[in-house]
RNA sequence: GGGCCCGUGGUCUAGCUGGUUAUGACAUCGCCCUUACACGGCGGGGAUCACGCGUUCGAAUCGCGUCGGGCCCA
């Protein structure tokens, strides 16, 4: 074996195995039998640079990854990238001054593309030095012809089977980007804005209505009152004349109005907010569309058309007060519905777009056969869709967008949707290759796009070979995704999953918690909390990055970046280097028989590979590591290594062969339950250990071996005298006259000598010593239930009988006998434990305690 | 306004299918350079488990409420 330096030098060892490590091992095999484990990677958006968020949910697919193809496992971690959307648009339009109409749709898309190529680039790069064992051979890109195929395709089976349709239908609408937005994309955001009393003309009289938005007058087309008012009970059924616009509209009931809100009297406009789309609908009222797309006033308003909205609010106002009609104002907290993009408010226009049928019913179905971790997490899945009250709108006004494979007939108007042998395709681009039905062969293209959710949303369908595949692989077994998108994409995948070939998605999903900075808030630029992975590759290497990411909390949960856990990791991985360092020259794997200290170390290395096995089945990343951590550090450093080292230095014979065999089957086994984790020093530990690398290992088997007692109360022994030197002031390798051990069976000395660097012996049964009983200590487990409410009686009673009586009657019998409330009662023996303490005969003995073992140190 | 999650030593956290003296890390204090590691080892101090009420023989753990924080939404 080769010379191992002093230092672990992690970025030598991450720059030599990143670039040399052979990546086809971590190819899906289309062919093998072996069981298939898909993961459903979420393909990022490219646009500024991979952060540490991603880098959290890489660090945990990589561990699930990894240790699945350990376990044997035929594994596909693909790679995907969702191009498309209107981020990249706004900030080509940015960087090239330009709006997306002043060039032509080819042109501004092809900008696009070479932004999103030159983001790839950069996100690969710190996805590879991460470690990320990606499979590449499964790349995907939303934005090439091969993928938005796919995307078509799955449009036009959708429209085949009636889940997608065209129809007129209210939508969100964002002014300033002139374009569709699904309720997904909207955020909310409190405004304060001013509450407007304003007078509606009624045959008798006049009727006072309070309205947030009176440039919404002219869209005005029915008012609404409680049906339980009795103030305007007199009203239902008459007209009432909108001012300014003087039209009559008529006064209708609904339950949904609230009394206590305004004047109880609301004006339903089409439309200021979803509510009065639920009142358009449910009262089959007429539409009055008084806002275009561009968010300016439309004819209908009269002398304030073409008024930018806010415009228009003010001068309707002015002109009202002018006229008597506004007579109070008041400031209102308001949630405003915004564009999750620019942030501006949003408008609902009545919009002919295409639609995605929603069933939450199935939705919910599909999720209950899905293993979420953790559990609670379907919940916001399944509130979200209980909350859907509209079909999803999947048409978008913009240009960086797989484009709809859809044409009308110039003649007739009739839709023409596209063949799937002749995707890809833009119908901008191409016409169609027939006629319409009525004979035409003249179209105009349809101009809008699709939601880039329709590209993602079939991730899981894509990489599992869906549409061509002959043995298509569906469903995946694994989504892992943040907590924040699943009322997006975990939502609309499923949908997408049972509309396209009838089965849910994938058998489990894995949740991510968000990253927050060092602060506590949520890591961002603005807030100067922000950390790149680069910084820590640099600073401490992937490893210890990787190491944040497996213990820093449980899946889920959000996850606060510290630096003292960077630190800490990389103090471990100085650890680890040290005892490899120590044991190369000294460990092999010889076969020799383990003797007592070895055996109850070998069964601790078993019980580490259980506990961390069921971990990782279950996705407990940090109790898995965390385990492994420390049984490294504590059981094989701190104890094994330490007991050993006389055996090791010592004369060859079966006891030095068994501990050497121990120490080499120790290394191999934590290196490879580490290998998921921390791939690059495991790698290089293994590959110097054996010339393989560790990345093709098979995942650990438990060893058959329990733990054995007399080797555990060897270690309880050492780390007594230990403790016994430190208090008395004594140096750790101070030779003591003579060391004796009482213990239930004869104990193997050698490693004890060597540890205390004294003479030990090693003797069954109890030392001639006086013990007393000095008190009692009741077990509640065994008191509580089997007496209830008289255990604490019983404690009281045990307690002033004093440890003498009790210890005498545990020593003669099964039962002890206590008086409560003049009544005897007879509790089981193992219920009271003796505290004893322990007299040595005069001499100059010290005696300790472990266990049930005495331990007698001459001085 | 609603849903979900969280509130444990100075900081971060484990425990949360109830069992009496609450886990670990970092920080802190003391001792020790024991032939891998001082980025090490041994030991100590430090928490009325946010608050209130309730269920129970017994609550960090279960229920209700209050306060505070986060996320998602109306």
């Amino acid at each position: 074996m080769t010379e191992v330096s002093k230092e672990y030098n992690f970025k030598q060892v991450e720059e030599k195995w990143a670039d040399s490590w052979d990546k086809t091992i971590y190819y899906f095999d289309w062919t093998s039998a072996r069981p298939q484990y898909i993961i459903d990677t979420p393909p990022p958006y490219p646009t500024g640079n991979f952060h540490i968020g991603n880098a959290l949910n890489w660090c945990y697919m990589d561990f699930v990854a990894r240790y699945k193809r350990m376990r044997g496992f035929n594994v596909m971690f693909p790679q995907g990238w969702d191009c498309h959307g209107l981020p990249t648009e706004v900030k080509v339009e940015e960087k090239y001054g330009i709006t997306k109409n002043a060039v032509p749709r080819a042109e501004f898309r092809r900008l696009c593309e070479q932004m999103t190529k030159e983001a790839i680039e950069r996100f690969k790069k710190t996805i590879d030095h991460l470690g990320t064992s990606v499979d590449w051979s499964n790349e995907y890109v939303t934005m090439e012809p091969s993928y938005y195929a796919k995307t078509q395709r799955s449009f036009i089976l959708m429209y085949q089977k009636g889940q997608i349709y065209r129809a007129v239908h209210p939508v969100n609408w964002c002014p300033r980007c002139g374009t569709a937005i699904a309720f997904a994309e909207v955020e909310y955001d409190s405004r304060t804005t001013s509450l407007n009393y304003m007078r509606f003309p009624s045959d008798d009289g006049y009727v006072e209505i309070a309205t947030s938005r009176p440039e919404l007058l002219p869209a005005c087309v029915a008012v609404a009152v409680n049906p339980e008012d009795e103030r305007y009970k007199k009203l239902i059924g008459k007209n009432v004349q909108v001012p300014i616009f003087n039209y009559h509209v008529p006064v209708i009931a609904d339950p949904a109005v609230d009394t206590k809100f305004g004047t109880g009297v609301v004006m339903i406009c089409t439309f200021g907010d979803k509510q009065d789309v639920r009142w358009w609908m449910d009262h089959k009222l007429p539409l009055r569309q008084a806002i275009d797309r561009n968010g300016h006033l439309t004819d209908i308003a009269g002398s304030y058309a073409s008024l930018p909205t806010d415009v228009a609010k003010r001068a309707i106002i002015q002109d009202m007060k002018n006229q008597g009609i506004v007579n109070k104002q008041e400031p209102l907290e308001q949630n405003v519905g915004l564009c999750w993009r620019c942030k501006t408010p949003i408008e609902i226009l009545s919009e002919r777009q295409w639609f995605v049928k929603l069933n939450p019913e199935e939705i919910k179905a599909a999720s209950h056969e899905i293993q979420w971790v953790p559990p609670y997490m379907e919940t916001r899945l399944v509130n979200w869709a209980d909350s859907v009250e509209w079909d999803w709108c999947i048409s978008r006004q913009r240009i960086f967008a797989t484009p709809i494979p859809v044409w009308y007939c110039k003649k007739c108007g009739e839709p023409l949707v596209a063949k799937e042998e002749w995707l890809p395709l833009d119908p901008t681009r191409t016409q169609p290759p027939i006629s319409c039905k009525c004979g035409s062969n003249e179209f105009i293209p349809e101009e809008d796009v699709l939601d880039t959710w329709m590209d993602s949303s079939i991730s899981a369908l894509a990489v599992s070979g869906w549409p061509d595949r002959a043995d298509a692989r569906y469903p995946t077994q694994l989504r892992p995704q943040g907590h924040d998108i699943i009322r997006t994409w975990a939502f609309y995948t499923i949908v997408r999953a049972k509309d396209l070939v009838g089965k849910k998605p994938w058998d489990a999903v894995l949740i991510n918690g968000m990253v927050l900075g060092e602060d506590g808030r949520k890591m961002s630029k603005s807030l100067g909390n922000f950390i790149v992975p680069e910084q820590i590759f640099e600073t401490n290497g992937a490893d210890a990055l990787r190491q944040w990411a497996a213990l820093g909390g449980t899946p889920g949960n959000d996850v606060m970046f510290q630096w003292k856990e960077i630190v800490a990791a990389s103090r471990f991985q100085q650890k680890l280097w040290s005892i490899f360092r120590f044991s190369a020259s000294l460990m092999a794997p010889t076969g020799e028989i383990p003797g007592q200290v070895d055996r109850w170390f070998l069964g601790e290395l078993d019980a580490l590979i259980k506990k961390a096995t069921k971990a990782m089945d279950e996705y407990q990343f940090d109790e898995a590591f965390r385990a492994i951590r420390v049984f490294t550090w504590e059981v094989l450093a701190d104890n094994y290594i330490e007991l050993i080292k006389a055996r090791l230095y010592g004369q060859d014979g079966p006891a030095k062969r068994a501990a050497q065999n121990a120490l080499y089957t120790a290394i191999d086994v934590i290196v490879r339950l580490m290998a998921p984790f921390i791939p690059f020093i495991t790698e290089e530990i293994y590959h110097t250990m054996t010339g393989k690398s560790v990345h093709t290992q098979p995942w650990p088997e438990p060893l058959g071996i329990d733990a054995d007692t007399s080797g555990a109360t060897i270690k309880d022994v050492a780390a007594a005298i230990r403790r016994y030197k430190a208090e008395k002031g004594l140096a750790l390798n101070s030779p003591l006259p003579v060391i004796t051990v009482y213990a239930g069976e004869k104990l193997e000395t050698t490693d004890l000598q060597g540890v205390a660097n004294s003479p030990v012996q090693s003797m069954t049964g109890s030392p001639e010593i006086e013990t007393r009983p000095t008190g009692i200590k009741p077990s509640m487990k065994i008191l509580g239930p089997k007496f209830k409410g008289d255990a604490g009686k019983i404690i009281k009673a045990l307690n002033s009988m004093g440890p003498d009586d009790v210890a005498s009657q545990k020593a003669s019998g099964t039962t002890i006998k206590v008086n409560i409330d003049g009544r005897s009662v007879e509790i089981p023996s193992e219920a009271v434990e003796v505290l004893t303490q322990t007299l040595s005969s005069g001499s100059a003995v010290d005696l300790l305690k472990v266990g049930e073992a005495t331990v007698l140190v001459k001085r």
